[in-house]
RNA sequence: GCCCUCGUAGCUCAGUAGGAUAGAGCAUCGGUUUCCUAAACCGAGUGCCACAGGUUCGAUUCCUGUCGAGGGUACCA
């Protein structure tokens, strides 16, 4: 927390500022809280632009209070702290705002060597210290293929499992496969009528599809096929031997299938299960309602009705009495209370299921209200839907249903393929080609759903994801290799004295900080559930650091990181560490590999 | 009908605890390589921040309404 050190430095200043500039109205208020270091702290800003100042603190709020206007407040505190004995700070004020630079070379040398000592760690805090939190996150339906539809919730919650885990938190990543439900009524239907026995035993992800896309076809012209879909699914859960047999069979190829995916893409979980597993403990779910006396009949279904007009009522039991992925969601919810006793549950699902969410939500907090949990020990309230916006190809929804899909590895193995024809032209003689040009490949995929805040709906674009140019994944790998290529170059010992004050231009103080800043941005990442912070951060820290690299001195002449200036080289080398530090980790963050050469 | 999300440059998007002249990338045009990786860098132009009100010293940001897009709205997930 370096930077709080020139932070509270001017806080506590501006605070007797404003003690000895307007002792008067000081007194007459009464109320110093407006006047404390912690008020003031609190609402220090970061002005747009940054040569403007390392921060800055707006005094419009105390132009009533004191009688006086902005310009002249600022100017007076201002004035008042450059009086006073200054290592840490420059004030200067202009228009209602005081701007403070900070002494470069201390913030230099402290974040450069804070970022070295902590390396991995740098960016971490104990914020997360003592608190667990479960992070669901994939979690695709069982019999379908992996298709990039499921791209979103897959890298946003890895994502923000390593956030969380960097801030301390026992986080645990859940992938809640979606492996029971109406949809293997379906599957079942669909094979025992057309399943094509010269494959039977050897089919893949895709024959399972095929009969999927084909029900739905069929399903259209005949609504027969539905009720039977109801009845074999009916049949399913009430244990019958066959039904069982197809569904573990959908179930093991499908699971190897998706792990063969993981395993590529470098996807982690801490807990693979599935809704099958909650099988037994439904009725205890439903039995919690009951006695809770929430529990009521409606047409032939059993529901709960949460007496709200915005929400339509839960149901438990269909009217077949087969159960629901609702009633399936809330015996999760309850084992995982039980189970683990989170802080927070982070359910990672698109938007369109925001009203299951609600639902569920509302239906476990009435059950609180009926149980009368005290305030203290409620957890209803600790689940949260982290939602984000549908993917869309060529302008229209994809629906799996009518076969509309693209499969996740053949977007893999594009971008891999480009990426190896890129090293190909730029580096041939790279050694380990095709697992740098796996890892470009899915920094583009990985990056291009990153860059973008997670509530909008986002077009799918080969060439938007395919793209290495720009601000893209592959620029910050390269950027990266850049930096690792200098540190490779610079092969003298680092442990030397520095003289920071040596780094005194423009470009190497945005590096500076953009690198001192970057726990904060770990730390907004995680308050947002959103990724993308991390993600632009690392763009504008590579930015820096690209023009830095390619600066000219006045003569024109390249302005070279190593130079025959020694302690100049030295210096530089050290920042440059530290920014290979912040890019690497930061990539880490989002999944992303940082390759050493590319 | 009702509910949720989104609406910023030609395109894709940042701007996320309200702040000072609204920023990037792509695309277009021009420049930079006797090379610390040109997947880069430099320069050039573009905006009634959807619209209308409100709150505030100050609104792209918060509130209300309108319009537009997407999603959802009990026996799918």
């Amino acid at each position: 927390m370096l930077e709080n050190k020139f932070k509270e430095d001017f806080a506590q200043k501006a605070a007797e500022a404003f003690k000895s500039q307007y002792q008067d109205k000081y007194k007459e208020i009464g109320d110093e809280q407006v006047f404390s270091a912690s008020f003031i702290i609190a609402n220090i800003e970061k002005p747009k632009d940054p040569s403007k100042g390392r921060f800055a603190f707006p005094v419009f709020r105390y132009g009533k209070l004191l009688g006086d206007n902005p310009p002249s407040i600022a100017s007076k505190i201002s004035e008042a702290i450059s009086n006073s004995e200054n290592q840490l700070i420059t004030v200067t004020s202009i228009v209602g705002f005081i701007n403070v630079q900070t002494n470069f070379e201390i913030e230099a040398s402290e974040t450069i060597k804070t970022a070295i000592r902590q390396d991995a760690k740098y960016g971490s805090s104990d914020i997360g210290k003592n608190k667990k939190i479960l992070v669901e996150y994939s979690s695709p339906n069982i019999a379908k293929p992996f298709g990039i539809g499921h791209i979103r919730t897959t890298i946003l919650g890895h994502s923000l499992r390593r956030i969380f885990l960097k801030l301390g938190y026992e986080a645990i990543g859940l992938n809640y496969l979606g492996d029971w439900g109406t949809q293997f009524g379906k599957m079942i239907v669909a094979y025992k009528k057309w399943a094509d026995d010269s494959i039977a035993g050897k089919e893949t992800v895709e024959d399972l599809l095929k009969l999927y896309v084909r029900f739905h076809g069929e399903a259209e012209e005949n609504e027969d096929l539905e009720t039977q879909a109801r009845d074999e699914f009916k049949k399913l859960e009430s244990g019958d031997a066959e039904n069982k047999a197809l569904w573990e069979k959908f179930r093991e190829i499908s699971i190897n299938e998706f792990q063969r995916v993981y395993d590529v893409m470098g996807i982690e979980f801490d807990w693979i299960t599935g809704e099958a597993f909650l099988n037994d403990k439904m009725e205890t779910t439903i039995d919690a309602f009951e006695k809770a006396n929430l529990v009521s009949q409606s047409d032939g279904a059993t529901i709960v009705d949460l007496k709200d007009d915005q929400l339509p009522p839960v149901l438990l039991k269909k009217a077949d009495g087969a159960t629901l992925y609702l009633t399936r969601d809330l015996s999760g919810y309850l084992y995982r209370v039980k189970e683990y006793n989170f802080d927070e549950m982070l359910y990672v699902v698109a938007v369109n299921q925001s009203v299951h969410f609600q639902q569920m939500f509302k239906a476990l907090a009435m059950l609180e209200d009926a149980q009368f949990v005290p305030d203290e020990n409620r957890m209803s309230s600790k689940g949260k839907h982290i939602e984000f916006g549908m993917i869309k190809f060529g302008d229209k929804m994809m629906s799996t249903r009518k076969g509309h899909i693209i499969f996740l590895e053949d977007v893999i193995n594009e971008a891999a393929k480009l990426a190896k024809e890129k090293i190909a032209e730029k580096t041939p003689d790279l050694e380990n080609i095709d697992e740098v040009a796996l890892q470009i490949g899915l920094g583009a995929i990985f990056y291009s759903q990153m860059s973008v805040r997670r509530q909008k709906d986002v077009n799918f674009k080969w060439e938007e994801v395919l793209s290495f140019e720009g601000e893209t994944g592959p620029y910050l790998q390269y950027t990266h290799a850049r930096l690792s290529s200098l540190i490779r170059k610079f092969n003298s010992p680092m442990d030397a004295e520095i003289d920071f004050s040596l780094l005194d231009n423009k470009e190497e103080k945005r590096i500076v900080e953009l690198v001192a800043d970057f726990p904060q941005a770990v730390a907004d990442a995680a308050r947002m559930y959103e990724p993308n912070m991390i993600a632009n951060h690392l763009i504008e820290l590579a930015a820096a650091f690209n023009k830095f690299y390619q600066r000219k001195n006045a003569d024109g002449k390249p302005d070279k990181i190593i130079s025959d200036n020694k302690e100049l080289s030295k210096a530089r080398i050290l920042l440059v560490k530290s920014v290979q530090i912040v890019i690497r980790e930061g990539l880490y963050l989002l999944g992303i590999k940082a390759p050493e050469a590319m």
